[in-house]
DNA sequence: CTATATACTTTGCGATACAAAGTATCGGGA
DNA sequence: TCCCGATACTTTGTATCGCAAAGTATATAG
């Protein structure tokens, strides 16, 4: 017996490196934006200062999620994003794990009190 | 013009202190069961270690999202949890917020056409 | 040629999640 | 009676991490 078995509110499938606000606001962006999105339009979508986008990009690059171009237009640095295909891949994951934390919660938002035993938390 | 608006992805409705996957397993254990759950319990069902378990009930306690209620039970301690009123409608409008992220990636995961076979990640 | 704005990175720190160790009690054996 | 393991937690230590402030660099305006 694997341990979520008996643990099914443990959700192990909310990756750390997935799991925080900020890199959830960044990663539904680039899901939105499949072609990339630089540096500055990241920071205004997702509400960022410039030091936490920074260092969000960089977990987020050195987890493979996404992938960052730094080039230059003209003269100016100007970064570009894009999720990677493993990026895309963990974040749909991800979110199939969120959603049935959702749906969980709602259903027992939605019923009364179940009995302890009706569970098997109390062997059976 | 609130900062929200400018920044439609910064979720800032996702409170730190139930956004935290093993509080997110106990909060949605303890929605299911609004009569109390015991420590054990909560402790197997979302798979923590004693040590953790302890710490993130304090917090949760300390935000007034649980009542603990430490008793003993002969001479052993006994401690009992439960949602309080604020804490069901702090997670409910938390959920709400989880539920639009999900939406929202669904969505633009949507409006990609994917060449591979991985369709309808989400809903029916 | 200062001043301000854009485009980032680095640093410092306070908070925190997690694990390991600690405290206390109970229920058996030997 | 004296251990020994299990139950029921709490405390401590550490390593990580998010965030803000400061730093670097270039471009443009006055």
């Amino acid at each position: 017996m694997s341990k979520t078995d008996s643990a099914p509110f443990s959700y192990e499938g909310l990756d750390r490196v997935i799991h925080e606000k900020a890199r959830l606001g960044l990663l539904t962006s680039l899901m939105a934006h499949p072609k990339g999105l630089a540096f500055a339009d990241l920071k205004q979508l997702c509400g960022l200062t410039d030091g936490n986008l920074s260092r969000h990009l960089a977990v987020l690059q050195e987890a493979g999620l996404v992938d960052v171009t730094k080039g230059y237009e003209g003269n100016r640095p100007h970064t570009t994003c894009r999720l990677t295909k493993t990026g895309r891949r963990r974040f749909l994951d991800y979110l199939a794990v969120l959603e049935r934390l959702v749906r969980d919660a709602a259903k027992a938002a939605g019923r009364e009190a179940p009995p302890l035993g009706r569970l098997g938390i109390l062997s059976t």
